[in-house]
DNA sequence: TCGCCACGGTTCGCATGAAC
DNA sequence: GTTCATGCGAACCGTGGCGA
């Protein structure tokens, strides 16, 4: 079965907003994003779900996915907003979508996303993450993706393999959707925590963990143990990883083009593509000044 | 230091409604 | 129709505070 491996890129505001998706809404989002190409000067606001890629993607096929998604979206996702904080501190709400068109037996499901919702998903300037689908495709809870977003979210943003994150339980549960849930902290351990650890360890490209910090004997703080699989660490196939990493040095004089370009760009994310880049074209004999001509390119065609 | 008490967390399990 | 998410009760356990 040919999966193809989409890439998922969000703006941070996004991962960071409040909002509460069921776990097929939260595909159907992804599989929409994941058609996006980010950096693409046009973006179209209709998406063609193909509900067999869609089923194939996600393990999820048997005869009832279309009418499943169909009324995941109609019933439900429909209805469905996030909120953020603005950088007035003011809260704003926005809807995920603004159409849909479906005709039975099609095997085919058209979503318009919102035009507000254009700048958190489309020329991204910096301050995103991106992921590829397949390593959250298996998870079960929606918890396990949000929480693996917020992960890789961290780990990207600080250009780290491996880190710890402190938050507010307050703050974590707001984000997840769950102000007026789990009102014990038992159960949100239990049914959200563990169940996300569990998940994103056996199946993603990151080790999960946590710990959690008390005042007293009231648990108020989580600190996520977070860090890259060994094996995940570098981008490109192992056996030849050795010879394709770029130096330190090459690293370094990119990071400085990419401070004074003044884009904002996230370091972590151009290697990404430039790896993603030299899969497709093929190794250069010099590597380091292929990356950097990578990098300048990137910046001379910044939209 | 020890023992007691109160408070809050943990575990188990059941009920209910939503989602699949 | 089945599974999952959520809420909550009951019993038990661990910890902190306090007095002897």
């Amino acid at each position: 079965m040919l999966v193809i491996q989409l890439k998922v890129s969000k703006d941070n505001a996004l991962i960071d907003a409040s909002y509460r998706l069921s776990l097929t809404e939260m595909q159907i989002v992804l599989y929409g994003i994941g058609l996006i190409n980010p950096t693409q000067p046009e973006f179209p606001l209709n998406y063609r779900i193909d509900i067999k890629k869609f089923a194939d993607m996600f393990n999820r096929s048997h005869g009832q996915i279309y009418q499943e998604v169909k009324e995941a979206i109609v019933k439900r996702f429909w209805e469905r907003d996030f909120s953020y904080l603005d950088e007035k501190g003011r809260t704003v709400t926005l809807r995920w979508l603004t159409k849909m068109v479906h005709e039975d037996k099609s095997g085919y499901i058209e979503i318009k996303f919102s035009e507000e919702i254009q700048p958190y998903l489309h020329q991204l300037q910096g301050n995103f993450t991106t992921y590829y689908i397949d390593k959250i495709a298996k998870f079960k809870s929606i918890y396990s993706v949000r929480l693996y977003e917020y992960s890789i979210m961290y780990l990207n943003k600080n250009k780290m393999d491996a880190g710890r994150l402190p938050i507010l339980i307050s703050e974590i549960k707001n984000k997840l959707g769950l102000d007026n849930k789990y009102n014990r902290f038992c159960d949100f351990k239990i049914r959200v925590l563990e169940k996300a650890k569990n998940e994103i360890n056996e199946s993603s490209d990151i080790k999960f963990d946590y710990k959690i910090i008390k005042l007293g004997r009231s648990p108020y703080k989580i600190e996520f143990i977070i860090s890259r699989k060994e094996k995940q660490k570098h981008p490109i196939d192992n056996k030849n990883y050795k010879h394709n990493k770029i130096s330190t040095t090459a690293l370094e004089a990119a990071k400085k083009l990419v401070l004074s370009s003044g884009t904002g760009w996230d370091l972590y994310v151009i290697e990404q593509q430039f790896y993603d880049f030299i899969k497709i074209k093929g190794k250069p004999d010099n590597l380091e000044g292929a990356f950097i001509g990578f990098v300048n390119s990137k910046i001379k065609n910044k939209p």
